[in-house]
Formats: C-alpha cells, sequence, structure tokens
DNA sequence: GAGGCCAGATGACGCCCCGTCATGATTTCA
DNA sequence: TGAAATCATGACGGGGCGTCATCTGGCCTC
C-alpha cells in the first residue's frame, strides 16, 4: 500500500474547468447538435422529428426543450454554426485582398471548399426528392452577408469603381455563388477549381456593365 | 297550370358540360387551392395546417385527401400551377427574340411582371420572419428550367457565342433572376424597369467573360 | 461531511393534427 | 325506377408535440 498514483475522488487543483453541471450542459447542446445533423442527414428536415434526434443522444424528450424550442431552432443553429466558422476564413480574405478580383476569387474558392468540406457532414442517405429548407437568416447568416456587402463597398471604393446598387449586387453575386456551389456538389469529380473560376468570371464580367447610380 | 316555363328537375339539352359530379370535382379541386393560398399567405407555409386550408373552404376533413395527399402537395400544385401559367409567357419571348440579349431582356422583364403580380395574391399579412420553402422541383418548374436552357443553347448558337457551360450558366442565370426578383419585392415603390436593367446588364456583361469549353 | 438548495433531467400526460375508413348521400347508368 | 358507382363525411386510432410535476445529483454553507 505504497502511495502510487491512486486518486479516486481527488479533484485536481490546476484543473479550472468549469464545474460538472456546466460541462454536461455543454455536452448535452453539442450532443443534441450532432444527433440533428445525423438525423436531418438521415431522415431529410422534414421528415425528422423532435424525438428522433432527442432518442439518438440517450436523453429524455424533454431534455431537448431545455436547450431548443424547436426542431427549426436546432437547424438555425446548425446554419449559424456553420456561418459562425466560415465568418473568420471569409474575414482572412478580405484582409489579405488587394483588389475587388483578388477578394471574390479568394472568397468564392474559400467558400466552395467550405461547401465540399461541409458536404460530408450533411448528404448522407438523404431520400430522393427530399430537400432542405433553405437556410433562415440566422443573425450570423445576416453577418456573413452584410460582411460580405461591406468588404464589396470597401474594395470596390478602393479600385475606384463606379458605385453601383450594391444590396442588388452582393443578393447576386450570392445568388450566383450559392447555385454554381450547389450544381459543382453534384457533379463528379467536384471541381471546386472549375466552378470556382466560372462564378467569379461571371461576376467580374458583369460588373463593368452593370448600371451606375 | 298552363304550361308556362316550369322544369323543375329538365336538364338543359344544349348543356354539354361534364355531369354535375365532374362539375362538382372540378369545384372542389379549386376551392382547395384558393383556400390554400389564402392561408398560406395569412399563417405561412409552416404554422398552416391542412386543417386550416380545408376549414376554410366548408367541407369536410376527410374530403382534401381525395385530392391532395398533403399539405406539401397542395403547395406544389400552386407552384405547378404559377409555373404552368407563366410557361406560355416565357415561350412567346423566346419566339420573338431574335438574339440573346432580346430574349434575355424579354424573359426577365416578363418574369418580373409576372412576379409582381403573383407577389399580391401571397404576400398577405404575412407573420414576420416566417418563410416560405424553396420551391421543389416540381413538373412544370423542371419544364421552365429546362425551356430557359433550350432558348439559351438555341440563341446563343444563332449568335455564334463560343460554347460555355449550359449548366452552370442557367443555373447562375435564374438565381441572379430570383434573387433580384425577390430583392425588388421588398422596394417601395415597386421598380421592375430598374431591377431588370440590372438583371440583364449582369448577366449580359458575364457571359462573354466566362470560360469557353 | 452533513444537510439543504436548486439547476436541470426525466417521462407521463393532455393536446392537436394527421391520415384512414366505414357509412351514407347523391349522381349516373341501365 | 332500381342498382351500381362515386365521393363527401366526420369519427377514430396513431403519433408527435410541448409541458410540468417530480426526482436526481451537483454545489454551497457551516
Amino acid at each position: 500500500m505504497s502511495n502510487i498514483a491512486y486518486f479516486p475522488a481527488r479533484p485536481d487543483p490546476e484543473d479550472s474547468r468549469p464545474g460538472k453541471r456546466e460541462r454536461t450542459k455543454v455536452a448535452n447542446r453539442q450532443a443534441i447538435l450532432d444527433a440533428a445533423r445525423a438525423v436531418f442527414g438521415e431522415l431529410g428536415y422534414e421528415t425528422a422529428t423532435v424525438r428522433d434526434i432527442i432518442r439518438r443522444t440517450g436523453l429524455a424528450s424533454g431534455t431537448f426543450y431545455n436547450y431548443y424550442k424547436s426542431k427549426e431552432e436546432v437547424f438555425d443553429a446548425l446554419a449559424d454554426d456553420g456561418a459562425r466558422r466560415f465568418r473568420p476564413i471569409l474575414r482572412a480574405e478580405s484582409d489579405k485582398a488587394v483588389d475587388f478580383e483578388s477578394f471574390l476569387r479568394g472568397a468564392i474558392r474559400a467558400y466552395f471548399d467550405f461547401l465540399e468540406g461541409e458536404h460530408e457532414s450533411w448528404r448522407i442517405n438523404r431520400p430522393a426528392g427530399e430537400v432542405f429548407p433553405h437556410a433562415r437568416a440566422t443573425p450570423e447568416i445576416v453577418a456573413v452577408f452584410d460582411e460580405v456587402r461591406d468588404a464589396f463597398a470597401k474594395v470596390l471604393e478602393h479600385d475606384h469603381a463606379p458605385a453601383v446598387d450594391l444590396d442588388y449586387f452582393t443578393a447576386a453575386c450570392i445568388a450566383v455563388a450559392r447555385e454554381v456551389g450547389d450544381k459543382m456538389l453534384e457533379r463528379r469529380p467536384i471541381d471546386v477549381e472549375g466552378a470556382a473560376d466560372f462564378a467569379v468570371r461571371m461576376i467580374l464580367g458583369g460588373l463593368p456593365a452593370l448600371p451606375r447610380l
């Protein structure tokens, strides 16, 4: 019975983690998010139920509602999460860009790379014809949109480009990126470079033709 | 008791309409469609229930299922209906177009006019934040997309324009039109001409810059 | 380390919507 | 006119939803 390392319940003194209470809360929230991603991937958003999600976590049904109000809210949280992870990437592109073209190319390339990565964790075994609702305007998503518009404004001004309708232009660019990105994911092999080139050229060519304000 | 006009149950001999059975069927189907449009407009797609729709028609709940399998199917029917009404308009533009620019301008202008018209019958009193699911790929919608792509192919070839990635290009054009169209509807006053000009110029400018196949 | 407190996990419950189906009413046909 | 076909009806079983009274166990105080 020497004093070898055997510390049944001794708390680690340098463990400055929050208490167990807080930790399980974080873990539960994450577990629900993970389960939701899997269930949405397998059953599709429409078919999936709150019970399907919570069942996969092993938690009780009531527990779900301690974290999210509804299936819709978990979905938004997932979308928000994606936007939150993408934001710094976008910001980096915006910082290193020297003109509109380099920013646009960098941002679209980054978005398509991001799409390809995310793609894996979502499109698992989705029933044919099932479709995700278009992501709603969660705070983070709105922030990304705003950031794109602001970056456009800044870079275009720096280029001494003529003023255009920024709202229309931003919306149109995001629409092109989203749609071409979607189509890109449906092709085999996935050609990020080609798709990005297409979107960039289309936008870049369209810009000088736009009506001036 | 002369033979004045008193024909209790005499069928109109020159009435070549289908039998009563068929007529009420058509009427019911239409009533459900109308009710659905109104209910979706007032409550939003998510909130609305099959019962909300059928209640407005005065029919029994079971009757709904003699016509549509679900709320989703009525929604698709409404979307399909819109596409079916738009198709001849698009076709007319395609027929009278002499080159890509005139076709594009005509088609987008027609779409935006159509949007502005439809707008009225839908966006009545929608709760804030509520959103319609993106229209699913119903047969008529797919047909419209195909028609756009085919018209693009025909007109571009006629212009001796260099070959581009038609799938990407069509998707991108539709995306631009849809997004700019949406934004157009949010502005007051609604400026169809301005929005159409924006979309047309953007696409027209982008086209020559696209990568050649 | 004993005791009390309270955040939060639990799952049974009532509610409502869903889709079905046996029934009856009405039209059509012979 | 009577039989058959069609279809509107609304009651019903099933199931997901969101709540809530209850309980569990972490945390804090002495």
